[in-house]
RNA sequence: GCCAUCUUAGCUCAGCUGGUAGAGCAACUGAUUCGUAAUUAGUAGGUCGCAGGUUCGACUCCCGUAGAUGGCUCCA
């Protein structure tokens, strides 16, 4: 007998090459009827397959994480039996699980798939699924793995066998697919109820953009139909939050063909957010002894030759400006620092005066590629809310853990609580791509550590991460799609002091070099504001919200009265409009709320005559009245409560 | 840059297998003077992204190109 232990430490014995389905339903049926995967000793293992010795044991079901990448990994393999009936001769590279469902690439040897061909692979994936087939495991020798792809003719598996060298090889078949696969699977394919196929991509064998492009389909099951209406819904929802579609409908941003791709244009309202972000950071920023700076959008050639840059990017970069003087060239900045490096560099330091610490809302142009762009998340033109600490070495930890504070308030203030604090640091052996010494590399990389831990930041690391001049802390927020993105970042830099040959005295009499530290807790102001729309749902905060207040009339016959209100309110500093229009009072109600405008004050006969305002709130409704001084003072309670939040922390 | 899809009025979208375009909202003009999410009548508005080709005839088919979208690769 073995004996098996469960996750309330109760143990029970067993026959050995018991499963895990026998397992539960030795505990009750409903139990075997609900669960999609087993843990054995912590190692996912699949419901059939048999336990020969004591272990602890875990029973999961659909909703657990690892249950749902069960099922969409079995997903995968059912499609590609589905491929293959339509597809015949179709070969597989891999398939695995994903976030929201599965993909499995796949060389459909020069025939096409459309989004028209979904529904009949969808239709035949069900129709397999109802066959009820096993996913049977087997264990293969190599030789035989090899052998059974190569009569299919399947290059890419027997490329991904080349690179399996320890371990044993396990094949999965279910009806007439057989796949090489680690596993494990749910137990057979009635499990998988509903399906639908979301697009198709191209993507590189390997990730190799050299080698040769598979065909990657991209779908998702679920086990009951009513999940897929679901999230089918839930995806409707997300689209809503979208930044381009808000943008374009709070007019806070627009492109234009003839301005060029990836080149953002701020309209007023837009701007009027904008400006409040950079406001406010700018003031955190002067109680934290920062120094604004300004540089120009371009400089020479020669400057981006010292710091690196062109040598790196100079081929993939907008290309060079000419003059009329034979030779001369000037770059498009692509980054500030090399101005601030000189700015640096237009004075001696003495050791007392580090950390100098610049700052500048800088525009900087990076020609990315053109499949890249997408909305404010990813333009070739953007600002930066950047900054350059120049510091002694034995200020590097502090100023880095200062920077985290800073960071964590901007994120803090707009509510940002579920980011991603990633270390980024070299590739583990290949340094080939760095620049830099490897001691400074080893300094910097401990120096980001030591300062996130001291932090109590919860991180992630991640090798091969780096910038080619340092490592670096960034702050990863996701947008309403889902997709990971880049805010705040912290980078150590102990390159470019030594390229641009920046000194400081020390206390010694000689000359030393400052470290630099990158740090940008917006990251750009494009990117943040994007992830802020999607955030928010638009629905800004009261102090960010480029209209705080409309004031609607209830007929033509207020207007004047409407107008003295918005104009005390103007003159109390709140971005106040004023509805004119000869509509009826509901009308201009529901207009103002798709406009998505924090407070609507209704002014009528009562209201002139009491001198009073009735207060309605966006998406929360009528608040009954109260005199126009009372509203500007809640009014600016509420708008300077984060800003005293601020002031709080930096105190 | 690569793969796929898309681009029709200011916006959101119809337009079957080729016979030179249609709706709602917005805009404009008038009526209405109104109490918490759409008052009403009328008017105007498009070389169907751009440039070629096939055809008697192209919004529709083909080629190229620009932009957008979803991925891949990249991201100082």
């Amino acid at each position: 007998m073995i004996q098996i232990t469960f996750p309330d430490k109760n143990i029970r014995s067993y026959e050995p090459g018991i499963t895990p389905l026998q397992i539960a339903k030795s505990i009750s049926e409903g139990l075997a009827r609900n669960i999609i995967i087993a843990k054995i000793n912590g190692e996912t293992w699949d419901l059939n397959r048999p336990v020969n010795a004591d272990s602890t044991i875990e029973l999961l079901n659909v909703e657990h994480p690892t249950g749902k990448s069960t099922l969409w990994h079995s997903s995968a393999h059912l499609m590609a039996e589905a491929l293959e009936i339509f597809y015949p001769g179709v070969k597989f590279g891999i398939g695995p699980p994903v976030d929201n469902g599965f993909y499995y690439d796949v060389d459909l040897g020069g025939k096409q798939i459309t989004p028209d061909d979904f529904k009949k692979i969808e239709d035949k994936i069900i129709e397999l699924a109802r066959t009820a087939n096993a996913y049977v495991r087997r264990e293969v020798s190599k030789e035989e793995a090899i052998d059974f792809f190569t009569r299919k003719g399947d290059e890419y598996k027997l490329d991904l066998l080349k690179d399996l060298t320890d371990g044993t090889i396990t094949f999965y078949t279910q009806g007439n697919f057989t796949d090489l696969c680690r596993g494990p699977h749910i137990p057979d394919t009635s499990w998988i109820k509903a399906v639908k196929l979301m697009n198709i991509a191209g993507a590189y064998w390997r990730g190799d953009d050299k080698g040769k492009q598979l065909t990657r389909i991209y779908g998702i099951t679920f086990t009951k139909q009513k999940d897929l209406t679901e999230y089918l819904t839930l995806l409707e929802e997300a689209k809503k939050r979208d930044h381009r579609k808000l943008g374009k409908e709070l007019e806070l941003f627009t492109f234009s063909e003839k301005v060029g791709a990836g080149l953002p244009m701020w309209l007023p309202k837009g701007w009027l957010l904008r400006d409040q972000l950079e406001q406010f950071l700018r003031k955190a920023q002067r109680k934290m002894g920062y120094q604004q700076v300004a540089t120009p959008h371009i400089g020479n050639k020669e400057l981006y030759i010292t710091s690196g840059h062109y040598e790196k990017y100079g081929k993939d970069s907008f290309q060079s400006i000419k003059t009329p003087q034979e030779g001369e060239e000037f770059f498009l900045k692509p980054m500030n620092c090399p101005h601030h490096c000189e700015i640096y560099r237009s004075r001696p330091y003495s050791y007392k005066d580090l950390p100098v610490r610049l700052a500048e809302f800088g525009t900087v142009y990076r020609y990315e590629q053109s499949g890249e762009l997408s909305g404010l998340t990813r333009v070739r033109g953007f600002t930066q809310d950047d900054a350059h600490l120049f510091c002694r070495p034995d200020q590097v930890k502090e100023e880095f853990m200062k920077v985290i504070d800073l960071v964590m308030l901007v994120l803090n203030a707009l509510e940002f609580n579920e980011f991603t604090a990633q270390i980024s640091l070299r590739h583990q052996t290949d340094h080939s791509k760095y620049i830099g010494s490897d001691e400074n590399w080893v300094k910097a990389e401990q120096a980001i550590i030591e300062a996130a831990a001291e932090k109590g930041l919860k991180t992630v690391i991640e090798y091969d991460e780096a910038a080619f001049y340092g490592p670096k802390l960034d702050f990863m927020v996701k947008d309403a799609l889902g997709r990971k993105w880049q805010l705040g970042t912290i980078q150590v830099d102990y390159n470019l002091p030594e390229r641009f040959d920046l000194e400081y005295t020390g206390s010694d009499n000689q000359k030393h070099r400052p470290v630099m530290i990158h740090r940008a807790p917006f990251g750009s102001m494009e990117r943040f504001i994007a992830l802020l729309i999607e955030h928010c749902a638009g629905n800004f905060p009261l102090w960010l919200s480029p209209n705080q207040v409309i004031v609607l009339p209830i007929s033509e016959n207020y207007v004047d009265f409407a107008k003295k209100v918005a104009n005390v309110l103007t003159n109390a500093d709140i971005r106040t409009l004023i509805d004119e229009r000869d509509e009826k009072i509901g009308r201009k109600i529901r207009d103002a709320e798709i406009r998505k405008i924090p407070y609507i004050l209704i002014v009528g006969d009562k209201e002139q005559q009491e001198g009073t305002v009735s207060v309605r709130k966006h998406s929360e409704g009528d608040k009954g009245s109260m005199s126009l001084d009372d509203f500007i003072k809640a009014i600016n309670a509420e708008i300077q409560s984060k800003i005293s939040d601020l002031q709080t922390v930096l105190d």
